[in-house]
DNA sequence: AATCCTCGCAACCGCAGGCGC
DNA sequence: TGCGCCTGCGGTTGCGAGGAT
């Protein structure tokens, strides 16, 4: 028995989204709030697919969206957070403020991408290009910081590793465990650069006979990624807001702040 | 002025995980 | 425990705008 379809496509509406289907989406959103997509459309009088309720609201209409162009600020962030994430567009965009992730995504594509290959970086691995395999194909890595742990690319995982960081107070406290990769050899200068972001991430090894998921996202726990062997942990930010980034106080919470799924999302106008 | 090409963004699609029954 | 539904994610596609020829 296959998977029903999400939506009876013969009766629905595709291809771009007009003025009046956008009323009518936003307006029954505030009237009803968000969820239940697959019923909203009939609901809602519109002949389009739930999913694709779901992203026009999620990536278009929603009022905590910071449309314009992106600041240098997001710029090193999203690269950043891409060196450590890779290509968790939802994970990365829950660290951007009115940011979405098919946003960041896109931009990611067509901008960054773009301009860290005309800097000499690999924009998948984050080094530089002459770096990334000699004439025999070999990897030459140098672990670099604790915050650029690529295992995916990485020779062999570290049996420990755990990088640790106090909330979002740029405090140089972290811990690092760790049997290859550790954070010698980095200057001081390095190690600032590195103190610059805090994500309260800490990467572990996956207890050996544990099945653990691709994925798992739990709102009541952290957030858990399995790379290799190693799992990614990022921690619930339950008192993490960038909003410092727009000018708020450094490691405030801002109530508006957090999305229901743990993360943030953007509420206050950047004038307010 | 017309056509072609490129780029950027919005939207679509398939898949996987969570959750309720 | 298994099954099916719902939601969310990430890759891909299609189209419109603007620039080049």
């Amino acid at each position: 028995m296959g998977r029903l379809p999400c939506c009876e496509k013969a009766h629905t509406n595709k291809g771009a989204w007009t003025k009046e289907e956008d009323d009518r989406l936003i307006h029954y959103i505030r009237v009803h709030g968000e969820g239940s997509w697959r019923s909203l459309p009939k609901a809602a009088g519109l002949l389009r697919c739930g999913k694709s309720c779901r992203l026009r609201w999620m990536n278009y209409l929603r009022p905590d969206l910071k449309r314009g162009n992106f600041s240098e600020d997001e710029d090193q962030l999203i690269i950043k957070l891409h060196s450590l994430l890779g290509n968790k567009w939802s994970l990365i965009a829950g660290r951007l403020p009115g940011r979405t992730d098919n946003e960041i995504k896109n931009y990611w594509n067509t901008h960054i991408k773009r301009k860290l290959v005309s800097e000499g970086i690999d924009p998948q691995t984050h080094r530089p290009l002459n770096e990334t395999s000699d004439k025999n194909g070999t990897a030459k890595h140098k672990p670099t910081a604790p915050t650029d742990l690529d295992f995916r690319n990485a020779p062999t995982v570290p049996k420990t590793v755990s990088v640790t960081a106090p909330p979002l107070g740029f405090a140089k406290s972290e811990s690092i465990e760790a049997g290859n990769c550790t954070s010698s050899g980095m200057t001081t200068d390095e190690e600032e650069q590195q103190h610059e972001l805090n994500l309260e991430l800490s990467i572990g090894i996956s207890s050996a006979g544990s099945v653990e998921s691709k994925r798992k996202v739990d709102s009541n726990s952290d957030y858990r990624w399995l790379v290799g062997e190693a799992t990614v942990v990022v921690a619930k930010p339950t008192a993490v807001c960038l909003c410092w980034q727009l000018g708020f106080q450094r490691s405030e919470i801002c109530r508006n702040c957090e999305h229901k799924n743990g993360l943030f999302r953007y509420s206050r106008g950047l004038s307010s």
